[in-house]
DNA sequence: TTTAATATGATAGTTGAACTTACATATTGA
DNA sequence: TCAATATGTAAGTTCAACTATCATATTAAA
């Protein structure tokens, strides 16, 4: 594209304007300007290319050979130009959200709540990415992304959308009969540990647990972590914001809390304008909590 | 064509040659202006669409999804115009020069001229168009046209390109040992005139001669009084201009010049800028007087 | 023919989109 | 760690684009 051999973008709109209205008047009309700025734009185009493009027939305008030719290139090449611009505004507006989350966060807090925001806006899909990577949110085409962390992130938008204060939980029925609302209470279980997860288990060691007198089962997952619990096979260290539900339901009994940390669950965006969908569903998640 | 729905073509232009180049700095480069420039540019077509365009990888740039979809759209769109305004360049500077005259200046004075053009600039075609109906130059796309009249034509340029005077003339056999430099020396000799010709017969009238006792041969054009001339059948009023050369030749016999009258042979172009080839051709139209 | 409505023609004056300047920050390779 | 080369951002400037205005041209209806 060599852009010196191309004039004013302004003066071939207006020109296209009056090809395709046949008027200066109607052509600013639709421009929204003066009919001097439209012929303005039209003679320099005339001078440009020494050449004239438009003479006057009775009350309007007609165009020459030359000036037909180039309104057909243009109308061609602006109508092109406008459905790019078109698509791209459809586009944003109709793509389903694409949020990325950690898989325990959507499986514990998100999958339960989602279907009250499919109720209220059955319009805007929802596209869920589940997945502990961080993901790079303007290359990955994330509008969103739902992370634990302490709120930081370079170059993003962040706020906090839930605590992350830990808790100590087990299946109601293994701590039955105990008093279980300390540690002390419930040494005698094994810990059930996400093997990456090794900052829960510094947590416990800085709560008093001895991992050297004490069973620890290790999992790939949170989700199995989760699966073994249920097993009434021992405690787990989780967020309080993923297990509340459970607790309120008697699924799970809640032994003990632990400090507060600094941690939680952040909405990530990046900085600047966002659509209107993920301002819905942003609006929509801060109701949730 | 929705002009509204279409942001600043500017911003466009400046994002099309950023997703060509993957730069700021080398867009602003191609268009002669600082990256601040298109990084604004660039920046308010993101906030329009909420949509991010580029991001950053590296040193330079890279186009999202959507960022890459849109710069198809406006390369296709943006190569369309320019290949419009090629076309239009090009047509003008390659396509013939397009000349109406009239048929007795195109015979009697171009003509023996114009293989010098030729010969100077076999670049320049030139097609020439005889006809004694008024054209507008606009509308029938002529760039110039030679006319015979008194120098004012609306809304159009002109210039004296050769004096109008006229003169009588004869085939030299027919006035060969007459004094032949006065009318009343060729009283006896028939007129022949171009029937539509009305006013070169009052010129006549003027001068003292009496069609009341003079032979009158009408013609209805003047190349047929031009061919009853050479067949030696009578006198011609013609303007001095185009019989002076055969006059030189010997070819014609001049009797008398006539009085001066203000008319001539002008150069009629359209006001404004000419394109090259026609200020060639009328470079060397005045170099031929 | 006159008048009213609606065009284009032309130009001096105004304005804001586009641009420059200037400095900060980020990435890469030597 | 430094030099080279990017982008990020904001304040200030400028000129292309625009407006306002009046003149002129065309058409249709009175």
């Amino acid at each position: 594209m060599d852009w010196h051999a191309i004039p004013s973008l302004s003066a071939l709109r207006a020109f296209e304007a009056t090809a395709r209205l046949n008027s200066f008047s109607k052509a600013a009309r639709e421009l929204n300007v003066t009919h001097a700025a439209i012929a303005q734009h039209v003679r320099a185009l005339e001078a440009e290319f020494s050449e004239t493009l438009v003479f006057r027939q009775g009350r309007g305008l007609a165009l020459t050979q030359a000036g037909s030719a180039l309104s057909d290139h243009l109308q061609s090449g602006f109508g092109e130009i406008a459905q790019g611009v078109e698509q791209l505004r459809n586009a944003t507006n109709t793509r389903p959200l694409s949020i990325s989350l950690t898989p325990a966060f959507a499986t514990n807090w998100l999958m339960p709540r989602i279907g009250s925001f499919w109720r209220e806006h059955p319009d805007i899909s929802v596209n869920l990415n589940p997945s502990s990577a961080l993901v790079d949110l303007t290359r990955d085409a994330f509008d969103m992304a739902i992370r634990f962390g302490e709120g930081t992130w370079r170059g993003l938008d962040a706020f906090l959308l839930a605590e992350g204060d830990f808790c100590v939980v087990a299946h109601p029925d293994l701590v039955k009969g105990r008093r279980a609302t300390c540690l002390e209470d419930v040494a005698d279980f094994p810990w059930l540990l996400e093997g990456k997860m090794r900052e829960r288990g510094a947590l416990l060691v800085k709560e008093g647990v001895d991992f050297e007198t004490s069973t620890i089962k290790m999992f790939d997952t949170n989700a199995m972590v989760f699966a073994a619990v249920n097993a009434k096979l021992g405690l787990s260290v989780q967020p309080y914001a993923l297990v509340k539900d459970q607790i309120d339901d008697g699924k799970l009994a809640l032994v003990c809390a632990l400090d507060r940390h600094g941690l939680g669950y952040y909405v990530v965006t990046r900085p600047g304008l966002q659509s209107q969908n993920l301002t819905t569903f942003i609006k929509w998640l801060r109701k949730q909590v």
